[in-house]
DNA sequence: ATGAAAGCGCTAACAG
DNA sequence: CTGTTAGCGCTTTCAT
């Protein structure tokens, strides 16, 4: 394991001074070609790499970013994490990732930590789309939320258009020629069900129409969409489709439509949200669902801290719009088809 | 946005000398007890954070690592960075995360990029469990490969222990009495593939039985599951237990068996590979799976990591143990049970 | 075209 | 107990 070599070494080498090497190395100054070859070339021997910590003692900026997922790392922030890479990854600039685990006392040291290494911005993310509390005041640094939202309204958020996600929903069902729409979704105290929930009402409502029944509010899982068919059924409303709040409560759905004796999408047309491919794919038929353009968000989200750290800063909450991604579970035959 | 505060700023407003300022926040030297709350008052008013960069030029050390996944970041790297995060960060370490996209170029760009910001080791991951080309040769830190393993035998590597994890589940389908066992996985290209079916049929060996019928390779997914059962149906093999690859392949098989009028467990015994809670829950009924414990490794990749960094590596591949978590596919009525 | 020297923010000797 | 000084690795004037 070699030790690694500084400036100082690969100018000894060239056999010039540690400013001539320092030129040669960033193409400044003016130095002959010959001398610039012969740095480095004895840089490259000795496998050199500037050392950023020094460096970045004059440039002021450390070209790396700071990511605090507030709660565990899942699979919402992923996506969010990768487009966010991309987009600052082209800019050059590393990512620090920190995983808060839901513990406020985590993420201050994360913050601590994250400053203290000079990082040039933070962005952070979270599982649930509510507003937070924000991560510090008067920080020295640009900080972008990215799915979670900050509860100061003049920080910059951005944030799926989950209302808009629910319309391109229930817009997709009425398109399709039905109107007898019933809706079951997650849990009444996350944000996202409630929105989603009252988004759909309201489009519903906009065409004189309304859901056959109140939203059936549960849980997320696969197994809550089973038991919402039960009661579904149990009731003597008719309904010809389902709008579901995740794609797999839409899967649990789909299993007990089908059992029930239902075929979708003949008698049952169905959408779901979120487009989580292990979820869309495996349901029988193929299920059509709500994409959150998670990845692009994050890239927005990156774009706009380069942005503010360049000195143009975006204040406020960026709605960043949902993707309806059709399937045959709404649509036969219908080859899948990405609609704006 | 305020500037970052200086020592030398701390010191000033202090009344003190930098040096004094550094020991005074530091715990170093002696010094009054006034003289170092006053400092450390007016390190509070200016939140003032030490630069880490600058810190580093004396220690050495950065009190970072890398961590560069090969593929994209997925369900599989994702514990085990989570298992890293969590053993580092209790060493007070930071995790600089480097997502490689399956890309050669993209992977020495961020050797780089972690040399050149002096991290004081890395951790390679990814997808697969196939071994690959070392990150680099003769580097200047520690490397620890998880998940993966690296080519050179020389190098540290944490795999998981997937022959023993195939062994652990035909023990487990043996222990409830079945003897006449099929094995649906994935493609027979993938390493793991071929050693879970190898170490399956060589455990079965030992107790002078085989697989009721070759292997059936195909891929990962539920859709591969449900026609692997029709294959298995037409043919005119009895079996009452499945060995599954993977948890989607099982969660596939599952809901053909069910179809087909076959009940689980009682005509067929099922078992997954992975135990990932979004299928194993789904499942009806519960899947009994075998667990990679990938957090755990995780953690004890980092641990070995943090050993080689403070000077005692663990050359070599190691192989973590997988867990058998039993469920009411093998066993009627059971309460959830971890074996170890 | 090249070298010498100052300084980025901090720590650690060494004086006083 | 406190201040001064040198130096970590690098960049950037300013001389030569």
């Amino acid at each position: 394991m070699e030790r690694h070599a500084t400036i100082a070494d690969v100018a000894a080498l060239a056999g010039v001074s540690v400013g001539t090497a320092s030129k040669a190395l960033n193409g400044r100054g003016s130095l002959r070609e010959e001398t610039r070859m012969r740095v480095r070339e004895a840089a490259r021997q000795l496998s050199f790499e500037a050392n950023a910590g020094a460096r970045s003692l004059h440039s002021g900026r450390t070209y790396t970013v700071g990511m605090i997922t507030t709660d565990t790392i899942g699979r919402f922030s992923i996506p969010v994490l990768m487009g966010a890479e991309d987009a600052l990854g082209a800019g050059e600039m590393s990512v620090f990732l920190c995983d808060g685990r839901d513990d406020p006392i985590r993420e201050q040291y994360y913050v601590k930590t994250l400053l203290s290494r000079r990082v040039d911005g933070m962005i952070v993310t979270g599982r649930r789309t509510e507003a937070r509390a924000p991560i510090g005041a008067n920080l020295p640094v640009p900080v972008v939320y990215a799915f979670i939202s900050s509860a100061d309204p003049g920080d910059c958020s951005v944030v799926p258009d989950e209302a808009g996600g629910a319309r391109k929903a229930v817009e997709h069902l009425l398109a399709v020629g039905r109107t007898r729409i019933a809706h079951i979704t997650g849990p009444e105290h996350h944000n996202s069900a409630r929105v989603r929930a009252a988004a759909a009402t309201e489009r519903l409502a906009e065409d004189g129409l309304s859901l056959v029944a109140p939203p059936l509010f549960g849980g997320w899982s696969e197994v809550w969409g089973r038991q919402a068919v039960g009661i579904l059924l149990a009731g003597r409303t008719e309904f010809d489709a389902v709008f579901c709040g995740s794609d797999q409560i839409a899967r649990g759905v789909c299993d007990a439509l089908r059992a029930a004796g239902r075929r979708v999408p003949q008698d049952v047309a169905l959408i779901g949200f979120d487009n989580w491919d292990v979820m869309t794919e495996a349901c029988q038929p193929p299920l059509t669902s709500i994409d959150l353009d998670l990845e692009g968000l994050g890239r927005s989200a990156a774009q706009m801290l380069l942005a503010a750290i360049n000195g143009s800063p975006s204040p406020g909450r960026h709605a960043h719009p949902c993707r309806l991604v059709v399937r045959e579970s709404t649509v036969r035959e219908s080859t899948t088809v990405l609609l704006p």
